[in-house]
DNA sequence: AATGAATGAGTTTTCATTCAT
DNA sequence: AATGAATGAAAACTCATTCAT
């Protein structure tokens, strides 16, 4: 009569297994965020997903293998939204990058937030999920700087210290909200914060007319 | 003719604690630049300090004063630091002030790596310690640009979000150095860190002859 | 038809909480009882009770709770004794009043020794556990002697101060086995030794035919 | 040229000694009557006494024994004041006896404080330093209690019994001092507490013309 | 699958005591 | 003789984790 064999019933386990773990993630990453992982207790966590505190070790070995377990998430989600982004080919291009990648971050703020905690302190987490993508990003910035210098449209400047200096004013705009002082700018002002971006870097802020204190 | 033996034997004493007091501190700097505050234990702080554990409680009435008395610590040595920093009265003045900042910030790695970890966490700690000398820093950079906008020397961007790039650009280079992931540049370096991040700010990275994708 | 299980097991679990905590509070009122409250431990009180010393804040959350709970656990007991326990109306009641106290108070020997110990260093436990239910008493019995005062059948003495004596006289017959050097009495010394004490105040001890030393 | 001999030096030091030791027993009495011996803190006692807590040492081995020196002084002055007190021969020397005895513990507080503490706890204390005591007076009330019985004056009540009383109702009136919720009474007040004691006591507190609820 | 209960291993903190000066 | 400094031992309490149900 079931309907539903054997299979099913075990990967439909398996779903509500794993959105019970997405569930569990989503608190702790709150709490994470909030506290960082060694002041978090289990029981901030189990309070937050509403478990109890028991329940957690249903779904995760440890405190820590749920902290891994969010940075694997975010690693997949990150991958997942930087996929396509290769070569720039455009000031446009840059522009859009800078917008997405605003939005990738303060979309995901707690995320971020918890990331930054831990990178900041724990070595793994750092070189295991943090460097790699961050020196994706950065390579695509070299790249372009570089190609652009080489077409001399750019002053030759060392494009790993540019890609620094873009990527530092990126995380001026990101680290705020991350840090919860300030809110997720609205699409637009993102789109004119990406602009500004790209132009201060690009153009500088001296007045087209001449240098100031260079003449 | 006697030279104040009570006020001076006193005076000596004060300063052996207050010496001790900067051992700990010391110590304890180090221990939760690498673990942040919560993992640290006052056992680790101990160890670091090379003293017994309860040791600590004749010096400090809790863990938690311990970190505060590391962030006023902070507190005084960058007031120091700044205090001359008033109005920036040209470009050269801005090098010097950027080149002046990574020194002091490059110079005590565990002390920003403690107050970064701190901050990040602790609403009280980033509000106490770090919001206002932010702010102070933020204040010169925007008041420099606003005169500069007035004199037509700069373009009319919003001076706040040029002050915030600047800050970005700075803390990429600073915050390698502070994770422990890059050495503090040598004095040399460091200038040329700060005329790079000063001329890419004010100038550019574009060739001088024209703007790209922009004719 | 379903006999309500969730409120049930609720009720049920609720009850081995309540059990539990019941057994925690007799295992702590013997070590309070023995040692005083400060120079007892939670070492001590989980042994008793034969449990793991962090057991313990499962069901309280320090020691002084624990200490709490038990005159809470007191204050409910004493309260259930003495509540009819109304206005006297005879002698024969007045010695069934000592009786019965006696017997309270003898049948908690670990609960007074404690009670009696923390009151006499403690203010707060003194005013909120003491206090009131010593006035009850005395109240009680400066009524009686008041009225029988007016009656004209007791001398006109100060009634306040006929109830401390008769305070006293009970608490040197309770005193003693709240300490642990004597035994408590059994059903029927309980009632001469009330009869003596009810004797002894109203009618004195000397010989009825004529005061010593007085003529 | 030194009037001062070593043998007399030596006395003085140790009259100096003497002193010191004495003064830390009265701070070390307060600090116990308040606290408790557990609860009493060797600092609270160095400061109470206006000294360094190591200074402590140098005069007594360790806190137990300073509150063994409260005792032993306790001991020596109880039994300087109860030396005469042998047998009573009359009303009007029971009346003085209780007198005085109210004096007597009336007018050390802190150490009838300290001491009912120990001794409620302190197996040690109360054995080697109240049991004889009170069963001296206990004697001496009994002695006068059997005589005055065998003389036919007094009823033929267990002198045990009406010892215990009597002392009940004196700890009335003293353990409200004692305890510091009252303040000691007048000399004219103790005088008419211990006429009135020893009137109820003796007397009772019926009317002389006769019995209630007995006819 | 969910969880209440129990707990060992640690954590911060206290405190009596020692010791060098 | 007086004491500041140091500390071992122990205290109260926390918390991640296990286990029986």
């Amino acid at each position: 009569m079931q309907k539903t064999p054997l299979t099913q019933a075990s990967t439909r386990r398996e779903r509500q297994v794993q959105r019970k773990k997405e569930e569990i993630i989503t608190a702790a990453t709150r709490v994470f965020a909030a506290k960082g992982f060694s002041a978090a207790t289990t029981k901030d966590i189990a309070n937050e997903a509403d478990i109890g505190e028991s329940t957690l070790y249903n779904y995760f070995d440890s405190k820590r293998e749920i902290m891994l377990a969010i940075m694997d998430d975010y690693k997949q989600l990150f991958d997942a939204d930087f996929h396509e982004a290769t070569a720039l080919l455009s000031r446009e291009a840059f522009v859009e990058l800078v917008d997405k990648t605003i939005d990738v971050f303060t979309s995901r703020v707690f995320f971020i937030r918890a990331l930054i905690a831990e990178a900041w302190i724990d070595d793994d987490i750092l070189e295991n999920y943090v460097t790699a993508r961050l020196q994706q990003i950065s390579g695509i910035l070299r790249d372009f700087f570089s190609k652009e210098i080489e077409a001399g449209l750019f002053q030759s400047i060392d494009p790993q210290l540019v890609s620094r200096f873009a990527m530092g004013m990126f995380f001026s705009l990101v680290v705020p909200v991350a840090r919860g002082v300030e809110p997720p700018p609205t699409p637009e002002d993102r789109h004119a914060l990406a602009e500004a971006l790209v132009s201060v870097l690009i153009d500088g802020i001296h007045s087209p007319h001449g240098n100031i204190h260079n003449t």
